[in-house]
DNA sequence: TCAGGATGGTACCGATCAGTTCCATCTTGG
DNA sequence: CCAAGATGGAACTGATCGGTACCATCCTGA
């Protein structure tokens, strides 16, 4: 193989699909950008709409394995540690080529609730959900579900916040929120060298 | 003219690009379910994206008159009167058209965030934002400016929230959270029969 | 060295896109 | 009652859509 066909395209496929959008972005587009051969694209993939379910898949993994590592490099204590969520988000909408939520798009895009995209965007948010979860489980709260749900709702209110206002002040303003959704929530007593919010 | 063929249109338009999408819906589509002739709609918009515009102006009014209703129409007082806006969001996330915010799928859609389509989409949050800030401004809030944002925020994570699930829970769980921010938030002393979140 | 597989390029397909033009018809105001 | 304007229908444009077929080339493993 040349250099790998398959990567290039959806590496490609994946940054036009998230600047521009899905349905705004044709073959010809992929093709070029990634300077692929129209015949090769269809030899890896049937149709447009199995690259944008394997983009998602991509990106899905990418996204969680950011979030692991904002958890991980935070220096908030296991009560607070939640909130790194929204300290990471902070960076992403910064970001010059911020444009939303990949997977908020798409569900809007692709009106159809029963199409595999959707489905995958889907999943990827009840990943998410269930990765704060862990965490606030571990922080001590008892109604650690219910908060990872309105956690999430919130993160995603900032998101398309962010897109709407072209700033990053939603991410602090949804902080704050969850700050302090966190300080009135119930705790289970922890044993040892506790730490409060 | 025979019916009114720019109403027909309209609310043809209105409706397709609510349920499929902007750039789903062609120009054959509306026409077809408008009954309108071709040279018609081009007798009355320029182009596509003029009838886009145009939609977003129509259902910008209806969506804040709705919420003007609905506020009108709550027994809630007036500290705990901006609670009504997730009251009627429950309502709308019931209804078995719905496919989240009209203003926030535009942005999406719509990449561009110099098009007309999306400041449009821009100014009927803000214009949203300023009804929520006038609502805590009468309930006595003294940040009323950042509550109405932060309320802003949590009925757009709610909106999304629910086009994801498919159910009304989101409501009721961005409602639960905008009540503790309300509970939480500084009120200035109100003279007499004053009541309370 | 050579064969086989993967590749990039191009021509092509039918369908659909937004938009233009022309025309027969219908409605309505004067 | 009739003229003027608004209308619906259809044919057409050029561009682009997703997808197919074919071909020359290049890389690599045996």
């Amino acid at each position: 193989m040349a250099t790998n066909a398959k990567e290039r395209l959806l590496s490609a496929a994946e940054r036009l699909f998230y600047e521009e959008g899905i349905r705004a972005v044709g073959i010809e587009r992929i093709l070029s950008e990634s300077g692929v051969g129209r015949a090769s694209f269809y030899r890896h993939f049937p149709s447009k709409d199995d690259v944008v379910v394997e983009v998602l898949r991509r990106r899905d993994g990418m996204w969680r394995a950011w979030l692991d590592g904002r958890i991980e490099a935070s220096d908030r204590g296991p009560a607070e540690l939640p909130l790194a969520l929204f300290d990471g988000l902070a960076e992403r909408f910064a970001a010059a080529e911020f444009r939303g939520c990949a997977f908020i798009n798409t569900m809007v895009e692709t009106a159809d609730p029963e199409s595999p995209a959707h489905h995958v965007a889907a999943e990827h948010k009840e990943k998410v959900i269930a990765r704060l979860d862990r965490l606030l489980t571990d922080g001590g709260y008892r109604d650690h579900e219910n908060l990872a749900r309105q956690l999430a709702l919130l993160g995603d209110g900032a998101i398309v916040t962010a897109l709407r206002e072209g700033t990053t002040e939603a991410a602090v303003r949804a902080r704050a929120v969850a700050t302090v959704l966190l300080r009135t929530a119930e705790r289970v007593p922890v044993p040892a060298h506790a730490d409060t919010v």
